[in-house]
RNA sequence: GUCCCCAUCGUCUAGCCGGCCUAGGACACCGCGCUUUCAAUGCGGCAACACGGGUUCGAAUCCCGUUGGGGACGCCA
């Protein structure tokens, strides 16, 4: 890992999640965008810990998060895991830097504590609300003189510190949604410390934004509103104020924000089933993003680097859509090498008891001809298992046949080429590419069936369906399969027939 | 309730510092072709500027309003 390009104004970024579940197709957006800045602009992408909230906050997330990230291919270059200049990079790790800027900011004046309790508090707000009143903090305890102040902490009355937000207006010229200006008097004196001490996620977002030297936030756009009250924060702090570009939503299906009632929404739901890392990243890409030469849409991780820009993110949200994801997912399957196809989808015929856990290099080429054979017809990797029911299929007894195998055999004509089929394959030592075609232009010759009337009952006969991948390359997969030590068998092109010509006979006669 | 934000085909979007737009692409859907079958693939089709006012010779593009949606107003992040 060679460390980016040192610059008069290197670009540094942060993906802040707190960990308080596992982490949805919204966040993993959030990382990308920032991943993508940091890319484009040779700048450095920072992961930093949100835990603040030591109720919610577990390390089985934080642990799921990295896995997921590294999985993904966003790779961070500074904070958990992995060090810098700047850290600690959790922020349960950095209360004392918190407390020391809180006692500066006391000591400066530039906040108070407040001795209202939040019962007190409840009580105003919902005043307020019935009122029709905007509900703020009332301001009781900006003024208090240094005696009151005394008796009560003398008194061991809890008190909060907030900040003393000032007269005016307040702006800021995001890089997607454009200038924002307000009142102040829209802002509630923000709470920095509570009662127990403990640092909020405005003041310490605001403190390790500065403190990490971030020149960029890119977030979520829940922190539109978030975001007036942080830049109090850092003129308070005299801290310099990095750019911001917020994030629209990502919406599920119908219209409404994505949650566990959308189907798959978190990153190891995908993985379970068998989406590829690129094809997820390349449409989570799409998503509010557009590249400036429209009409590729199909893009690495590095094109996408090159021609990302912040000023093409739009601001409106965007719905989650499956199909178009599964068409993705489709495109890469389809580009990937069979054999690679194998290593990565391994583990699902692990799984489905199709192969063993450790396999042979004949065995692994055989599974990668079957994957190349059945992979145009899946969405996700998940559903191979299932698409190679072709090859493996006929281990029942009776052989499993399908509806419309079923009708192509049960005619007369059907019967006498899957008969006579068989009949030569009995004498043949194995069936192979030659040997089928020989054997097939003799049943010809023999039932004068051709085209239809000759291939279909024979793809009935030995696949037990009515349609599926070609018989030239089936074959060899059926005779190899039967040969492999496999936890479940694989009948070879004569077990087949003897199979299901008995179960035919039996059944029409 | 107050404040802020958003608004192009069913979905993702291009276009938005006005004319090249009878609005382009992709997904989905439908049809046709290729193929012994299916899938894949190729070709074609359906389908949108939320509404109402302005400004202008001219508006998807600029302004105002309406409607609809989202967010914020926490000792959550």
């Amino acid at each position: 890992m060679t460390a980016p390009a040192a610059s008069d104004n290197p670009v540094r970024v942060r993906f802040a999640p707190s960990p308080t579940g596992f982490i949805h197709m919204g966040n993993v957006r959030t990382a990308l965008f920032n991943w993508l800045f940091a890319g484009h602009h040779n700048g450095v992408f920072i992961l930093r810990i949100e835990d603040t909230d030591t109720e919610r906050s577990k390390t089985k997330f934080e642990k799921q998060l990295l896995e997921d990230l590294r999985w993904l291919g966003l790779d961070w270059n500074e904070g958990i895991g992995r060090n810098g200049d700047f850290g600690p990079y959790r922020q349960s790790d950095r209360y004392p830097i918190y407390h020391r800027y809180a006692r500066q900011l006391l000591e400066e004046d530039k906040a108070f504590r407040c001795f209202c309790s939040e019962e007190e508090l409840e009580k105003v707000r919902r005043a307020q609300l019935e009122r029709n009143e905007t509900p703020r903090y009332c301001g009781k305890c900006r003024y208090l003189t240094p005696a009151e102040i005394e008796t009560r902490l003398k008194a061991g009355t809890p008190c909060t510190l907030r900040l003393r937000v000032r007269p005016g207006g307040v702006g800021f010229s995001d890089l997607v949604f454009g200038r924002i200006d307000i009142d102040t008097i829209q802002i509630s004196d923000p709470v920095l410390l509570r009662s127990d001490n403990s640092p909020t996620y405005n003041f310490c977002c605001v403190i390790d934004d500065f403190l990490m030297k971030i020149t960029h936030v890119i977030r979520g756009d829940g922190h539109l509103s978030n975001t007036h009250r942080q830049i109090l924060i850092y003129e308070a702090l005299g801290a310099p104020i990095p750019q911001f570009a917020h994030l629209s939503t990502i919406l599920g299906p119908d219209g409404e924000k994505l949650s566990k009632r959308h189907g798959a929404t978190s990153v190891e739901e995908f993985k379970r089933q068998g989406y590829l890392p690129e094809a997820l990243v390349n449409y989570l890409a799409l998503l509010g993003w557009s590249p400036p030469n429209e009409g590729q849409e199909i893009m690495s991780l590095d094109e996408i680097t090159g021609q990302f820009d912040l000023s093409r993110v739009l601001k409106s949200p965007a719905i989650f859509d499956n199909s178009k994801l599964d068409w993705m997912n489709r495109t890469y399957i389809n580009k990937t090498p069979d054999s690679s196809l194998a290593d990565r989808a391994g583990q699902f015929f692990v799984d489905s008891g199709l192969i063993p856990a450790q396999i042979d290099a004949a065995t692994h080429s055989w599974l990668a001809r079957i994957i190349g054979l059945v992979k145009t017809r899946v969405d996700h990797l998940e559903q191979l298992p299932g698409e190679a029911a072709v090859v493996y299929g006929y281990a029942t007894d009776p052989p499993e046949i399908d509806a419309a195998a079923l009708e192509i055999l049960s005619s007369s004509d059907g019967q006498a080429v899957a008969r006579e089929f068989a009949r030569l394959v009995e004498g043949k030592q194995s069936l192979t590419p030659e040997t089928y075609r020989e054997i097939v232009a003799q049943v010809k010759a023999v039932t004068n069936q051709k085209g239809r009337g000759l291939f279909h009952p024979i793809r009935a006969a030995l696949t037990g369906r009515g349609s599926g991948p070609e018989l030239e390359k089936l074959i060899p997969l059926y005779e190899e399969g039967s040969s492999l030590n496999l936890p479940r068998k694989v009948m070879s092109c004569r077990e087949r027939l003897r199979a299901v010509l008995a179960r035919i006979s039996h059944k029409v006669s």
